[in-house]
DNA sequence: GATGAATGAGGCTTCATTCAT
DNA sequence: GATGAATGAAGCCTCATTCAT
């Protein structure tokens, strides 16, 4: 990976995440690299290649944000790690970026990617079946929903302070 | 508002909903309704006036099915219907499409349109505050994102039923 | 078929004839018809769809002028004029722009379209069947093959003057 | 010339021969060829000197190759293997492709080149006066027309046999 | 009100070519 | 000699919008 492809990767992310992927020209982006337009598609033949590249290099990243949580034992600290997960991410810019980005392109192209959660999904209903919750499964995917719910205030809604919130979440699951 | 017009309002809801905004042209739009591309730009002066005729139309909507919350005076009700509504609207298609444009735009525009939300915020609160609970506006808050999570799901996750967790919500909040 | 579809079909006509199809670009034609690009996209959808354009114009063009060979009743004369034909072409600025734009259409897709020559062939086998050569079809055969000689040499060799071929082939046939 | 320079020349025959020259990017040569673009240029400086070299060693195969006609003194034996000449490399695969390139490059750069065609008319001149034929150099222009026709044919008619036509040429010239 | 011709700007992509390594 | 990164110009085409009818 050279500089100047590492460039525009970063320049891509920060145009898709802000103005989408349609909406975001490649040479916009290639401007904001401070690169020739030509270059983007010898490196990544397609505008979608560009987004391919992006999304898989988010994908190593949202793995090494799961694993921590999903290695946890303690289940307590699955819960909290995963309300936590979503206040960590609020307050990184660089961070806040990538994830907008990553709903914005759920959003265009229609696809959840379920299965990019399923190890989240499965850790946090032991958690639950620990701590002898009724319905441990159904708690997971609800904790897991509010965590959407949370990313699309974040993202959306200006101002949006999460902090309460999630500390809301903590003292309700008691963790 | 003549046929015509409708068409087009119809067409581009359509349009606007499964493709995003940005990735629908005014040509795509006007064949979709079967008119003239002009025709558009007389009625609606802009693609974006285009948008906008779409937004208020769905105030309107968004108002009347509010309403029915908002102006429910048993404390249970309110919770029991705002859980509810989710669920209605994704069981009638044109509903589905309706709202899954209304969460398509805010992504794209970046805007999330909080005030919309707030007679409903209000009505949850003074709820839960009947219901004895300890900190009412942030239960509000929680159940409100919590149907953000849910839109999400019920747009993206391709074959999600939410049925099971409308029911356990309810059940949660013994309404 | 509007005004400036004609300017532009003609512009392309000329430009395909002198530079060949695929070294014409798009813009080149518009500017050399005098009207935006985008028009041409309009009225031919592609560029492709211009060059069939102008080639549908050319078989309607072809048709007529064989129908006067076929139709000929007297075998010297349909020789004749297919020997003629050539001749004529190369003396009309239009004609011969337009078949030499024919040839390079050929030569460019590889496609030679032997169908349109057929009722020529037949006619041309019927001419010196009637006349007693040995081998008619052959005979016809090569006429045709002489003249696609010479479309080659009059589009291709600068200064190439057919007068004195055909004058030579028309004794050669005695007709 | 290296091994990677004929590969690239070889490669270049082949794509301009099937596609035309200006059809064919130096990229897809560069491809074809397997070897790095900027090569092409480091040997051949241009696309346009690529082309040049292909026609420089195009002049050398066809001066070998009418040299074996010009040389002949028997005038039938020249009328004839004229006539053979085109049946011959229609028969093989790599001369049929060398030479419908030259075809499609007279057509693209519409330069005849007669020049290169001299000597034969000459040694075609003199073999019908030999033979005492009225018009001998007219008869020379005619065969030499014929076989540009026939290549037209064969480069372009799918399923073309010259055989036949060969042999009904050499039975007219009684050689 | 309605059409469809017309446009200029910009979209994505490919091109021939250069240059540092 | 050979590569592959890099570029600016150009290619085809679509876009939102205007205007005459």
């Amino acid at each position: 990976m050279t500089e100047k492809q590492e460039k525009i990767l970063q320049a891509a992310l920060e145009l898709f995440a802000r103005d989408g992927f349609s909406s975001t020209s490649t040479s916009k982006v290639a401007a904001h690299a401070g690169v020739s337009e030509g270059l983007i598609f010898r490196h990544f033949k397609n505008k979608e290649g560009l987004l391919e590249a992006i999304i898989k290099e988010g994908e190593v990243k949202a793995r090494t944000l799961f694993a921590d949580i999903v290695l946890e034992s303690d289940p307590k600290e699955v819960i909290r790690k995963t309300i936590d997960m979503v206040l960590n991410i609020s307050s990184n810019r660089a961070d806040l970026e990538f994830w907008k980005l990553q709903y914005k392109i759920k959003w265009e192209t229609e696809k959840y990617g379920e299965h990019k959660m399923e190890p989240l999904h499965l850790a946090l209903t032991s958690a639950f079946t620990k701590l002898g919750y009724v319905s441990p499964e159904l708690e997971a995917s609800l904790l897991l929903i509010i965590n959407d719910g949370l990313a699309t205030r974040i993202a959306l809604q200006k101002g949006f302070k999460c902090e309460t919130l999630t500390s809301f979440l903590k003292e309700k699951y008691q963790v």
